[in-house]
DNA sequence: AACTGTGAAGTTTTTCACAGCC
DNA sequence: GGCTGTGAAAAACTTCACAGTT
């Protein structure tokens, strides 16, 4: 059964893939081989329906009857999320974030790998964070140029944000993961996601009214 | 002029509104007084509609023909968004991660400050992160339960989420923002919001096909 | 009996387009 | 002329409900 992916495919559907993917990955660490979409969308919180329907978009992975092989499924997903193999990934800021970052161990299994660790400031460059020897900024662009290094990582203050998002794009960088909490402008072509804790938090303080004493 | 509130409002609507708090507050450091949906739009590539929709759920607060004051606007947001105040937040997990999000200076000016910082390993407890004493996590609850602590950050490993959780549930926690990369249970009426850069790079790495090489 | 995959129905969200005001 | 606020229209998304398969 090949990957059907010609149809298009709505943006918010792919953004669900990912955490069907971790949650079987749990599943299949508690020792389960088959689950059904009313299992996974009780552990997830979305409907059984709407996992069959974003499923289905790429073919039939489940049986009538029986549900979903958790391995046959974790593999689908990864074919199709395209984390059957390893990215590597450029890190731009070595403060505290970026070296949380370099340090963190559970890149790896799930797709990416960082291979690289940059830096402006002078008294950062050359130190060791985690395995890696910081690098100074000014060469991210001959550094990467050759390394088919399409994924990086901004983990520097706001105001140095879109600087470092155009060198990333000079070097041939296709996918931002911006942690720095200002929007950046990009060519076309070029992805941006945005982590900031505080917009999440604000979010949920809308709701924290009635009750609140 | 009243804020409304009563009418219900998407949860969608909520979500964005800190994006345009963010860029409002960007805006106002350029020295920009005024600015359009239009203007505000192309910062955060959202379509002036949609902005003008959104804020017209709690009143009215551009004037026809002239645009939005900044400075009111941002007051007004704060409000909605109740960030006109500073909620105390505790930060469970001082490894890599909850030690960045100690040393973060972002918070404050945004509506909340970290004011604990827990963790269950012996060998952190008593050391000193940032400006905070790291807490054993047994003592959680005894610390929180006298302080109208609302806000809880879980900085610990995926198989410690959900006892943490609950921890922080009985405490009085009634929103939590989970950097664990798995999902946890609460009760009705406590929030949770997640965070997992590689949800984020699996989301992108789907369209890194084609031209890949 | 249990479960998927899917058209159709229902709901939510976004965009359109324009009256009204500065 | 420029801009907001908003009903109406359009588009997108989710849920329903069931035929079909194991």
């Amino acid at each position: 059964m090949p990957l059907k992916l010609n149809e298009n495919i709505p943006d918010i559907v792919i953004g669900r893939l990912p955490l069907y993917l971790r949650a079987l990955t749990y599943l299949q660490q508690e020792g389960h081989e088959v689950t059904s979409s009313h299992e996974l969308g009780q552990r997830l919180g979305i409907s059984s329906a709407q996992i069959r329907k974003d499923l289905s978009h790429f073919g039939g992975f489940g049986k009538q009857g029986t549900g979903y092989q958790i391995p046959y499924l974790i593999h689908k997903l990864q074919d199709v999320l395209q984390v059957n193999r390893i990215w590597p990934v450029a890190v731009v800021g070595a403060g505290n974030l970026g070296s949380a970052i370099a340090h963190y161990r559970g890149f790896e299994e799930r797709g990416f790998r960082v291979c690289w660790l940059f830096d402006a400031d002078p008294r950062r460059i050359g130190q060791q964070v985690d395995s890696f020897i910081v690098q100074p900024i000014s060469e991210l662009q001959a550094t990467l140029s050759g390394s088919n290094c399409q994924v990086g990582m901004i983990a520097v203050p706001a105001d140095r944000a879109q600087e470092v998002a155009d060198l990333l794009v000079g070097a041939g960088v296709r996918a931002i993961l911006n942690y720095a909490p200002i929007n950046i402008n990009v060519p076309p072509g070029v992805l941006v996601q945005y982590i900031d804790p505080v917009v999440h938090l604000q979010h949920m303080s809308f709701y924290l009214r009635a009750s609140d004493e």
